[in-house]
DNA sequence: GACTTGGGTGAACGTCTGTTCACTCAATGT
DNA sequence: ACATTGAGTGAACAGACGTTCACCCAAGTC
């Protein structure tokens, strides 16, 4: 048996409040965040209600909590997107390809952080659906400043590439919303995963074929 | 004054079905059917909470009456947008301005409906999603056999339209959450409009020209 | 005119909710 | 060794919840 140190102070408020995150996290899971009472929380837990109080003044500060660790989700697979991007430079195909394997990834490794901002995006308290829309209005004019670097789009404007970015983003988060649905079923992923590969390969192409169509 | 013909047993049932509908489609506005009392709308509605039980059987149900009203209203407008495509037919550009345009009315004036759709789509209760889902399905399904009618669309095989439908039909998801929350500031809508037209532009030739170029 | 039907009532139930307060007691700082 | 701190406790509250039941009384039927 490993030697049971005693745990420290700030370890075991730091244990019970991941274990107040998880279960919310799980709870919401089939409803909302607004439909999760601090009771159900604090049961599943194993802490009495009032304990709740002690990590999160509400269920909707709790919530915030969740869109930025679930956003800390979403970040790092950007990251990793990037990573891979500065090596494949020059190959749209190739990009295409190893961005929809990675979101599927990490998707499935982090289904309940993804599948939080699915939902509440659009069913959450107000504020934790502006803090979820406002990020991912950052993710779009990321993508924009990422894809200006990308060869072959010198072309673009501005305003070209906030619409190509909005239009990626949300084709993106909806592949992540079939991704979620199709609940890791392999077959019904990959098939998804195809379909996201060929609508990416359309928008791209559309866009630079598009752009060049209508230059003054 | 109006003559104040003493209104039927129908009738009247069916205003005070009315009546709660409207109240649940209103209530539920800032969160969720699952956040949704049966005593909330009652006291709405100006019933005492049994009342509500005379129509329906419960909250549930009540979602079910509002995904069949709400797509009506979709229905209503893809039904607007096929009788234009008949006239229309020939130019790409005028079919994706018109189309736009009418999504953009509908939304507007069936606002509540259209946000009911967004909201419960994700965060309803499981009956209400999968209900939801579906008629999506159905209208992807729609969308692909409509484009197969399209003139210079013959070289897209069964899959290409499947994939393409998807991607506009979420598209449009994506442009009515917006145009929702822009919540009626007609600056804000009319560029929400604009990025709408260019993004199916943008798809369409990207379509056409993607599936020339990886024909076998 | 008498009988039936059914939308709406109002009291009552047990359960769950958020929040308050005074408390314990082990890990910490001195 | 002693005093302080703070995560977790447990009782208690007022209010909202879904659901039950017996009831009323106007519209509809015969």
């Amino acid at each position: 048996m490993s030697e049971t140190r005693p745990e420290s102070r700030l370890e075991r408020k730091e244990r019970t409040r991941r274990a107040i995150l998880d279960a919310a996290l799980e709870l919401c899971e089939d409803s909302s965040l607004v439909a999760l009472s601090l009771r159900q929380v604090a049961g599943r837990v194993g802490i009495v209600p009032t304990g709740f109080y002690r990590h999160f003044e509400s269920i909707e500060s709790l919530g915030m909590a969740l869109v930025d660790e679930s956003f800390a989700s979403l970040r790092a697979m950007l990251r990793d997107v990037r990573r891979m991007d500065r090596d494949f430079s020059g190959s749209f195909a190739g990009i295409v390809d190893r961005s929809v394997e990675i979101l599927v990834d990490h998707v499935d490794r982090q289904r309940a952080h993804f599948a939080f901002i699915a939902r509440e995006r659009t069913a959450g308290p107000p504020v934790v659906r502006d803090a979820i829309r406002h990020e991912i209005d950052l993710c779009e004019r990321e993508l924009a400043t990422d894809l200006a670097r990308l060869p072959g789009t010198d072309a673009w404007s501005g305003e070209d590439l906030r619409i190509l970015s909005n239009l990626i983003v949300h084709a993106m988060v909806s592949t992540a919303e079939s991704l979620i649905a199709a609940a890791g079923r392999p077959a019904m992923e990959e098939q998804i995963a195809s379909t996201a590969r060929t609508q990416l390969r359309m928008v791209i192409i559309g866009a630079l074929q598009w752009r060049s169509s209508s230059e003054s």
